[in-house]
DNA sequence: ACAATATTCCACGAATGATTGGAGGACGCT
DNA sequence: AGCGTCCTCCAATCATTCGTGGAATATTGT
């Protein structure tokens, strides 16, 4: 015990877990899964990846035991392995986010101009519970179903124009997405602040609701 | 902007941080750093590294913006960016023990049998206050030096069997060194029993202390 | 200036990883 | 059993990364 070759042999174990975290394609996978399960046909498309690849792709995150999978028919269905996972892919981003100058570059030419309102998870449970305010869910259908915030409307950025008249007029409204780094809610409230609405973003999104361990409807 | 290449570039950012760390011996050196600075030669003989191999390692956390550097003279020191390097790479560890099986395999076999009594930090505290307790650093004196646990005595584990006649006989000891995954508390611990004083080792390290924003000494 | 020390840079072969299309396997339906 | 669906596995190609020894660079002391 004590020798070079354990050691070396630890921390290989270690690197298992980042290596299997070191491409961007599969942290865009993570970022998908933490929303909830999906099959690996919807997470390819949605990743924008060839079936091979992404299928790939699960596979290495499976062999570090991040992902697990269940069959359901001839679809598998894969999901994070734990809320710790969940942990370990937002403080990979705020960890990049605090480093990297290029992060910010990256950032606002996905998100666009820093030029829409937000409220903050307190904030948003305060108004929600005294019923002050429409909370949007502007994710696709898919991940709403599979956990949203309580109370909140599911109207995917792609329906939002189609809908507008049943979002009611007389209220402020908060929409979220993913996370920190989801575009959706960004282009939701551009969308509605040029409709004439009062709409701001909740600061982040579903991601860290999770991880702050608030509630969460189905 | 929302497009794919400004996601993909996204996603790519993040990627430098999993990528900088998905190597053992990445890991091996940031595990060393967070222990304090140190210069590169240094490094890469407690890593075991070739000297070349050492600087390229430590070249590519540093373009990553993990690790900052000083020179001093002809010596150029290498530190960890900020705390939250080492918060992540203590969460990577820690999601490696709870997913990986293997991980405990590999964990064992460095260590040594789980045969040594340990405290915990809130223990160590409570004890080192009343004076109770003789609390030795077992890590190398560069390491000892660039911080440590306030009252603690520095006795580098090769040098423990030589230095037995200073710890004193009449008190309880508990040793510490650099985190859960280190073995020289664990190797002092069973000197020390061997010998027929009464030792336990701190359940983790300094990394943990430091993350738990504990005091200390220089 | 020159030598000594400490580190980075460079070039190379070896190893590892990514991507893709198509074959193969599991499952459900009729 | 036969067929369609969904996914994994395989093989081939291409791109990155790794480890290493030696040359190049920066700094200090003589």
């Amino acid at each position: 015990m004590g020798d070079r070759a354990a050691k070396t042999a630890l921390f290989e174990q270690f690197a298992r877990v980042t290596k299997a975290l070191a491409s961007g394609k599969r942290l865009e996978l993570v970022d998908l899964l933490a929303q909830g399960e999906r099959t690996v046909d919807s997470l390819a498309k949605a990743a924008n990846l060839g079936l091979s690849t992404a299928s790939a792709h699960l596979q290495t995150l499976k062999h570090a035991h991040l992902v697990t999978t269940r069959r359901e028919g001839t679809k598998i269905y894969y999901r994070l392995a734990g809320d710790d996972v969940a942990a370990l892919f937002a403080l990979v981003r705020s960890v990049a986010q605090d480093r990297l100058a290029d992060l910010e570059t990256a950032r606002s030419a996905y998100l666009g101009p820093d030029d829409t309102g937000y409220v903050t998870r307190e904030e948003l449970l305060r108004r929600a519970r005294s019923g002050t305010v429409t909370v949007l869910d502007v994710r696709p259908a898919e991940e709403y179903a599979a956990g949203h915030i309580p109370g909140a409307m599911s109207v995917p950025l792609a329906d939002l124009t189609d809908r507008l008249a049943e979002i009611p007029a007389d209220q402020d409204i908060v929409a979220y997405c993913r996370g920190a780094y989801c575009v959706l809610a960004h282009d939701a409230v551009r969308l509605l602040t040029a409709e004439g609405r009062a709409a701001r973003r909740l600061v982040d999104g579903m991601l860290e609701w999770r991880l702050a361990e608030l509630p969460v409807a189905i």
